[in-house]
DNA sequence: GCCAACGTTGGC
DNA sequence: GCCAACGTTGGC
């Protein structure tokens, strides 16, 4: 089992859009090493942060898991949406998603700048200087670790 | 809103 | 295959 980091913005689906609709489609992750992660790594079950990334209070708002196997992101063959990408085939889809289903909030948010005071994240990919991935791995250290901090 | 950092595109 | 230009991410 792997521990993975989900970022979205809230304004656009937060930690409680998740907590009342159950389950959603991580869909229009457009970067091929967070598309990696996905297709590749993750396994239904596995933990996931969910992380709120260009708002207020960047940081770990809450737990999600991962809902089902890797399959074709719709998004990418709709004309209409900001996702579609003309470059891809439904014979060879370019982009790939999983389902992700809601556990629970956290009981507070735990702030990038709490993270950052922490010698035991700095290898964490969400701290390095310039990462953007907005699907990451978290060790099972790291993990354990930020959820005491809860 | 700014801007540093990074990934992708496309001309050559 | 190089690399400049461009677009995006995301903290601040």
């Amino acid at each position: 089992m792997n521990h993975w980091l989900m970022k979205s913005e809230p304004d656009t689906f937060s930690i409680d859009d998740l907590a009342r609709k159950r389950r959603e489609a991580w869909d229009g992750v457009r970067n091929y090493q967070a598309r990696n992660y996905m297709r590749d790594a993750m396994k239904t079950g596995d933990p996931v942060f969910f992380y709120h990334s260009s708002c207020a209070a960047p940081g770990i708002a809450g737990i999600a898991a991962v809902a089902s196997a890797a399959y074709p992101d719709p998004t990418q063959f709709d004309p209409r949406s900001p996702y579609f990408d003309p470059g891809s085939s439904r014979d060879d889809p370019r982009w790939m998603l999983v389902d992700v289903k809601f556990v629970r909030k956290l009981k507070r948010i735990i702030t990038l700048d709490e993270l950052k005071t922490h010698r035991a994240l700095a290898a964490m990919p969400l701290l390095q200087r310039g990462t953007r991935l907005s699907v990451q791995p978290v060790t099972k250290a790291q993990w354990d670790f930020i959820l005491a901090l809860e």
